[in-house]
DNA sequence: CTAGCTGCAAAGTCTTTGCCAGGAA
DNA sequence: TTCCTGGCAAAGACTTTGCAGCTAG
């Protein structure tokens, strides 16, 4: 977890001023533990592993680090779909356009993309089933809110 | 919305047969809502739209079809992600493996993978910024849990 | 010193559940 | 008739907010 943790803190205090924000001592050990976690880790699942370290932490301020580093471009979302559920009643294979401001899904078919592939090795022990492509950007409307 | 309303109960009536449960006039509503839809809309939208021609339904009963019909396979979740937020600390151009049990995310480099391209026209109107691609399947561990 | 941050608890979304009455097969 | 389903309201998961006190710059 800590190499050389000096040095980590001082890297992370000129990333906080180049961005702007304050470097505390809570948003420096959820910055560590999300870059140091392999997996997407939820808020819940970073709370947990902080307060190994830091037991005073409220999830409330987990929450606010990682929309704060979101917004300031130091961690993304893994996904733009973890808002509430939607169904898709076309079952053939097919992609999505995205857009990354209203959230709107819009159909592409399978034809109309060349299918990705792997080069090299596959991942070990993963059955792949089904590949998805989505294509994110922004929607015709919401490009003319914005302008 | 109705064409031919005799027809769609009775083709209705038969998928329901075949999928093992039963035919209620909610159902039909809700299928037919969502077969009609473009987008891939939420159950709250799903609600509203189907309270305008069978104005008593709850929205439990909405969740409960939607659920069913995912579960018989007359519908899909258009994403995997709509659970919990969870964050990434790779800014790097990169793409996932997602386990469709556990909903686990592995990392795939962008070296991996053929990039997906489109062929012919392009969607009208729509920027694109990234193309993501998420490689959907079973993980190692959920392979064993099942066997 | 000041602006911005944290912790707490309360409130807000979104979704599921338990239970009984009612409808499908 | 029997089993499944719908409606309701309560509970549950996840997330945000308001505010008072504290901290970084």
């Amino acid at each position: 977890m800590q190499s050389s943790h000096t040095e980590t803190i001082d890297a992370f205090r000129r990333l906080c001023r180049q961005k702007g924000i304050a470097a505390t001592h809570q948003r420096h050990t959820v910055y560590q533990c999300v870059m140091n976690s392999k997996d997407h880790p939820t808020p819940e699942l970073i709370y947990e592993r902080v307060r190994e370290e830091f037991p005073f932490i409220s999830l409330a301020t987990v929450y606010k680090c990682l929309h704060t580093f979101i917004d300031v471009g130091l961690l993304k979302p893994a996904s733009l779909h973890h808002a509430s559920l939607r169904v898709d009643p076309n079952l053939h294979r097919h992609h999505h356009l995205v857009c990354k401001i209203c959230g709107s899904m819009t159909d592409v078919g399978d034809d109309q993309i060349v299918q990705p592939r792997f080069v090299g090795k596959l991942p070990r022990g993963f059955r792949v089933e089904a590949i998805a492509v989505e294509v994110i950007g922004t929607c015709a409307d919401c490009q003319q809110q914005v302008q």
